[in-house]
RNA sequence: GGGCGGUUAGCUCAGCGGUUAGAGCACCUGUCUUACACACAGGGGGUCAGAGGUUCAAAUCCUCUAUCGCCCA
């Protein structure tokens, strides 16, 4: 075991070991215990369109985090993984790669087109699957789950068919969001608003009765579809026109002006055309004025036949030449530049184009009534808190939800068409027949539907609802649900809904939403811009857990993350620095058991053992309350500042000197803990350094510190009298180093330091050996104040007071200069406190304790004036300086 | 147009009613002190965006303003 560990930590020799080691183990697979409740996390399922990316990391992090914990907690954790197919995103990508082999979806037809997307979606899960164990996820690998599975297709047949039944589910004809790129209709919320630089045109409509009236609109072509013109009702300008009939310019149509309260007057002219068939405004004007629906477009938004001499022009062709056209007929008035907001596919970029169309729909109001009950009355919390207005804003003003897709790729519509009668089945199996003439000639549904459809289902149904499983009853309703806020509503949302309808029951009590990360100028990544951070990339350079810190540290739920290189060698030299101490402390290891008895401690041990539980006790605390940033901050600061820095090298000193006892079994005892804290965020360093801890742990349990126990604070080894004894003993370390480092006193040299401590006296000489390594200073005890010659420097501190002789190194001038500062710095305070102690408010209304220790401070800041003060009386009236 | 969030050290961010506001990085000065230069020791650097208010007490709560960003329509 000696020495054979190599002098900086290497993670790749590592992290597959013992990912390998976990896996064989199975300890990622749950044990049902009915006498325990588990602790359950569904992974939000990565889309299998290709790798993952860092915001996939930052997920498996937070989760792997938490899953850790309770695991470690004892509780039967569960973390179920998994991938989404991903409708459209999938279906393009695979696009895209046949377009390469010059090959179009058509060209090779349904069956063979889904053969090839089943293709790459089995390539990018294993992937998927090897990356997500390289970050280190401890996810439950047997349970995996894919939206495609048959089980979960069956979950989505059968959702399907009891919303059908219960009637929210409809189809009908409705405007939607149709993608003239994707072939397909979208949701709302797939819609991606972008202000772009346009135009508003202002064309003059002849009036039948003689006149014209002029309307502004930013998309001409349509006009060709136009079946009114339309006021405000209270506008003076146009109140003698309402009723009379407008002939439409190109087309000849008659149509008439009508009256709407939603036209905006201050818009353009206030007269705007009406065209149902391509407006979502317009739609509901012509539902309220019986108007007709003209849709002059074909699914790829070329111009359709039946409208004339522009068929086959593509809409922004066919803009163009009805604006020309519109000129040569003297019908344009004007154009403006103006900026206004476009819809456009968030997947493929293109232009969305308002469509009338036959889709099915989500009846959302009755499902969003128990979703938005379960937020307000406190049984699903939110995590960071601020969410849950936008969550009720969202969930209160809801759409109906458009989920049918005209893709190949997803769950079919569970809808037959009777061939013979028109008779619509829906049913979970496929029908033999129809179920209401029963003819034989049936024909499903072409349509797909929305991916999120299935996702929404996503907990109950990886559990095996509908079906009544062991795993279901036990595992369900999960406990947290982790994703970043962008899709609260695409998901989160959604799953609270169905997951209520489907099983009564909410599927998780506490949603957690992260943040998004940006590079470090806080650009959102992107594949155009380049600057995306691929997760392997940084393992291989930095280590999975230097990645895992870096994601984990100094953030809080929902604040967006700027990552850059600085951040992953923060984790990796962490990483490092766990290392050493461990090859320090196994090289001292020598033959001393490591086992130590609680009566016979030094103070320093005592006060690292306070200070370890102190940080167990916040930490846990911290956990509970998801604060995994805070938390971790902690466990760091524990282990570099004061394990590290101070113990480490008290213990150093006692190890040389061979005092008794040896400082051996508390370095273990601390470390191992340590690393135990430490080992949900940064698993693989934890469980190198543990296993080879392992040997000299006197009680061996568990064979992987991912299954052993998380540190539970034990609050008898608190221990003040240590704390403050040791902090003084730091005080004084650092205080003779600043004055050394002041006065430009070479490294080596050692200088005299007379310490003097009414109150803690008798305790510090014990820790000469310590002053005298640490602080390269030979320390004096002083049973009484010394007086100070001129040259001496002294230090007064919060528990002592030091002297140091440095007589021909200082200058007389600083060191009352420097008294002098410190005095005002202690002035400022005092006259602060003294202030807030004579406010009879604030005694008589700030907690008792609250003024007790102001005072104290008071007193002790008093005391530490005094003795400044004094020591400059000397300075101004003692002898010349002194020469020796 | 409606809503939300940010504004704290040169940079990236914690802290979100009670000590003299912290960390990492960067910077300056020393040091290869046999765990670690991915390190050690020391140092400089902040009217916590601005203005009002609540409170015994405000970076922290409230209001307004400025500014940057996000979401929704």
């Amino acid at each position: 075991m000696k020495n054979e560990m190599p002098r900086a930590y290497q993670p790749e020799e590592t992290e597959s070991r013992w990912y390998q080691f976990w896996l064989k183990k199975g300890y990622f697979t749950p044990a049902i215990d009915w006498a325990k409740s588990p602790f359950v996390i569904v992974m939000p399922p990565p889309n299998v369109t290709g790798e993952l990316h860092v915001g996939h990391a930052l997920t498996d992090t937070l989760e792997d985090i938490m899953v850790r914990w309770h695991r470690m907690k004892g509780e039967p954790t569960l973390w179920l993984p998994g991938t989404d197919h991903a409708g459209i995103a999938t279906q393009l990508v695979v696009e895209r790669e046949l377009a390469k082999e010059g090959l179009g979806r058509k060209v090779l037809g349904r069956e063979e087109f889904v053969r090839r997307v089943w293709q790459w979606t089995e390539e990018h899960r294993r992937l998927i699957r090897t990356q997500h164990q390289k970050i280190g996820a401890s996810c439950d690998w047997t349970r995996e789950k894919f939206t495609l599975d048959k089980d979960l297709s069956r979950a989505v047949r059968e959702a399907f068919v009891r919303l059908y039944r219960k009637g929210l589910i409809y189809r009908g004809e409705r405007i939607i969001n149709w993608c003239p790129r994707c072939l397909s209709a979208i949701s709302d919320l797939e819609v991606d608003h972008r202000e772009v630089e346009g135009a508003l045109y202002f064309v003059r409509y002849p009036l039948v009765e003689g006149g014209y009236i002029t309307v502004a609109t930013t998309r001409p072509e349509t006009m060709l579809g136009d079946v009114a013109v339309a006021v405000h009702p209270e506008d003076e300008r146009y109140r003698g026109l309402i009723g009379q009939m407008a002939v439409l310019p190109l087309v000849g149509r008659l149509i008439p002006v009508i009256a709407d309260e939603a036209i905006d007057p201050q818009f353009g002219t206030g007269a705007v055309k009406v065209t149902p068939g391509h407006d979502p405004v317009d739609f509901e004007i012509g539902q309220r004025h019986h108007l007709e629906i003209v849709n002059i477009f074909n699914p790829d938004a070329t111009i359709a036949d039946k409208v004339g001499h522009f068929a086959g022009r593509d809409r922004f062709e066919a803009r163009h030449e009805v604006v020309e056209e519109l000129k040569k007929g003297g019908f344009l008035e004007k154009v403006e530049a103006y900026r206004h907001s476009v819809g456009h596919c968030e997947r493929c970029g293109t232009m969305i184009e308002p469509l009338v169309s036959q889709q099915w729909f989500v009846h959302t109001d009755p499902l969003a009534a128990p979703a938005i009950e379960a937020v307000k009355s406190g049984r699903i919390t939110i995590l960071p808190e601020h969410f849950t207005r936008i969550y009720l804003n969202w969930m209160e003003d809801i759409k109906d939800w458009c989920i049918s897709r005209q893709l190949w790729w997803g769950h079919r519509i569970p809808v037959w068409y009777c061939k013979r009668c028109g008779e619509m089945t829906v049913a979970v199996e496929d029908p033999e027949s129809c179920s209401k003439c029963g003819s034989k000639e049936l024909e499903q549904d072409p349509d797909v539907l929305d991916t999120w459809f299935s996702s929404a289902l996503w907990p109950h149904s990886t559990l095996g609802w509908p079906d009544d499983t062991e795993d279901f009853r036990y595992f369900y309703p999960t406990s947290v649900l982790e994703t970043g806020y962008d899709i609260l509503f695409f998901w989160v949302a959604r799953m609270i809904m169905m997951g209520i309808e489907d099983t009564g029951k909410i599927p998780f009590h506490t949603v957690y939403l992260h943040g998004l990360i940006r590079d470090e100028h806080g650009d959102k990544m992107s594949k155009v811009k380049g600057n995306v951070i691929n997760p392997a990339r940084i393992i291989e350079s930095y280590g999975a857990d230097a990645l895992r810190f870096a994601l984990s540290t100094g953030t809080a739920p929902g604040n967006d993350i700027k990552l850059s290189d600085a951040k992953f060698e923060a984790g990796r030299n962490f990483a490092n620095k766990l290392w050493n101490a461990t090859r320090f402390i196994l090289n001292a290891a020598g033959d001393s058991p490591a086992t130590f008895s609680r009566d016979n401690l030094l103070l320093e041990d005592r006060w690292i053992l306070s200070r370890l539980n102190r940080v167990i006790l916040s930490t846990n605390e911290l956990m509970a309350r998801y604060q995994f940033g805070e938390a971790l901050q902690g466990i760091y600061d524990f282990i570099w500042g004061e394990f590290c820095d101070w113990y480490l090298e008290m213990a150093k000193v006692r190890l040389k000197s061979k005092v008794q006892p040896s400082p051996f079994p508390v370095l273990v005892y601390v470390l191992e803990t340590s690393l135990r804290l430490l080992h949900p965020f940064m698993p693989f360093v934890t469980e190198e350094l543990w296993q080879r801890l392992r040997d000299i742990i006197p009680e061996k349990t568990a064979e992987s510190i991912m299954i052993s126990v998380y540190p539970e604070s034990d609050t008898s080894f608190f221990d003040e009298q240590a704390e403050k004894i040791i902090l003084a003993l730091t005080d004084i370390i650092r205080s003779i180093r600043n004055t050394r480092a002041e006065h430009d006193v070479p490294p080596r040299q050692q200088v005299e330091a007379v310490i003097y401590s009414p109150e803690l006296g008798d305790r510090l000489p014990a820790y000469a050996g310590i002053i005298e390594t640490l602080a390269k200073a030979k320390p004096k005890f002083s049973p009484v104040q010394v007086s100070s010659e001129d040259g001496d420097i002294v230090l007064i501190l919060r528990d002592a007071e030091v002297l140091i002789p440095l007589r021909s190194m200082t200058d007389l001038e600083e060191e009352r200069k420097r008294l002098a500062g410190e005095l005002s710095k202690l002035e400022e305070s005092a006259s602060r406190l003294r202030e807030r102690l004579q406010y009879p408010e604030f005694l008589s209304k700030a907690p008792p304790e609250v003024i007790e220790k102001e005072r104290a401070r008071l007193e002790d800041v008093e005391g530490r004036m005094q003795r400044l003060k004094d020591r400059l009386t000397q300075l101004a009236t003692g002898p010349g300086y002194r020469e020796e």
